[in-house]
DNA sequence: ATGCATGAGCA
DNA sequence: GCTCATGCATA
């Protein structure tokens, strides 16, 4: 078939679940999977009772199922839609490399603090069923990253001046009082008030739609800004933002940005002219991963007694749940990246 | 809307 | 190898 997952109007979902985020206390669908505190048992006993924890989490993860509801997972299903990739249009509307610019990069970076010395051997290694999880590639992942160093320039350059900003936010990053007066509201990032970054949020999404623009619409369209050093986003991106689910620093970063678009959309709806944002992906396909719920139970388990497993414990991990050991540790990226998220963790 | 993934920069 | 911003693919 022709690809067309370019670029969809990705309208609002009619009936499906809306997250709405409460002014200052939300706790909606960011919560129900940020992981189970057991504040106890972090960090110790890791150490030395590798396999009887990895063992117990199992179990209660085990435990866990029966509450719970029946989940249509699929076993362990990792395709791999490789399809013809006949062109590569990276990003949307990148028709250069506009988007690279190395703006301010202060690097000033968090202290990537290590746990205990786990000394997992091999102990529970020992015989696990070997399933499929790559077709013919071992090693790393299977994934195709054609259009991704494309676009890495621009988003680093976006990325690492927020990341010198703040250092190392510690799930709780900052606590500063809402007693705003005097800011530079404008064009400058200056003021990081969770709140106004809330109903600015809130105000965008409306206004977006009420200029029928969708999401992916908005992402393209940031190119055609000019921003220096900002080029265009995804529909991903712009729905996080929107729903508050980035980390207070994205947010703070793209407010700007997004602020920007909005009212340039709204000057050229007023003149009655439509914004030709239009270009074509080809069909690069990158294959998603996708773990089975007991899989991701047995992981939220591990998660919760310990969140920054050693390597080797990845490894031992990946063993038994018959996952690749780089989609094991990313799975645990993405785990922490998630704790962090605004809407969980922001002192609102 | 969200899960899994990439990649830059840093330690 | 981690964090962080961000994206593709998918539910």
């Amino acid at each position: 078939m022709m690809s067309m997952n370019s670029k969809q109007p990705f309208s609002m979902h009619p009936i499906l679940h809306e997250p709405k985020y409460t002014p200052l206390h939300s706790s909606s669908e960011a919560i129900r999977r940020a992981c189970l505190p057991t504040p106890s048992l972090q960090g110790n006993i890791f150490a030395g009772f590798d396999e009887t924890l990895l063992q117990r989490a199992e179990a209660l993860a085990a435990v866990d199922i029966v509450a719970q509801k029946s989940h249509p997972f699929k076993p362990d299903a990792t395709y791999h839609t490789m399809t013809t990739m006949t062109s590569m249009a990276c990003t949307p509307t990148s028709s250069s490399g506009h988007l690279h610019h190395p703006s301010v990069l202060t690097s000033h970076h968090h202290p990537g603090h290590h746990q205990s010395a786990q000394g997992l051997d091999g102990d529970l290694l020992d015989h696990l069923t070997p399933g499929l999880s790559l077709g013919g590639m071992s090693g790393s992942d299977v994934c195709s990253s054609a259009s991704h160093q494309a676009h890495a320039a621009h988003m680093s350059a976006i990325n690492q001046h927020m990341q010198h900003h703040h250092h190392q936010q510690s799930m709780n990053m900052h606590q500063h009082a809402l007693s705003h007066s005097s800011l530079g509201a404008g064009g400058l990032d200056s003021e990081p008030d969770p709140r106004e970054l809330e109903s600015f949020a809130e105000r965008f999404k409306q206004r977006r739609i009420k200029l029928g623009v969708t999401q992916a619409d908005v992402g393209s369209a940031l190119a055609n800004l000019k921003i220096p050093g900002v080029g265009c986003l995804s529909q991903s991106t712009i729905c996080r933002f929107e729903s508050l689910t980035l980390s207070h620093n994205n947010m703070v970063a793209l407010k700007p940005i997004l602020e920007a678009w909005l009212e340039e959309a709204e000057r050229a709806q007023r003149e009655k002219m439509s914004k030709p944002e239009i270009f074509n992906g080809g069909d690069k396909k990158r294959k998603r991963t996708s773990i089975a719920a007991p899989e991701k139970r047995s992981l939220e388990a591990y998660f919760a007694v310990q969140p920054r497993p050693s390597s080797e414990k990845i490894a031992a991990i990946a063993e038994k749940l018959d996952l690749k050991k780089n989609v094991v540790r990313v799975w645990f990226c993405n785990q922490r990246q998630k704790q962090k998220r605004m809407k969980f963790s922001a002192t609102h």
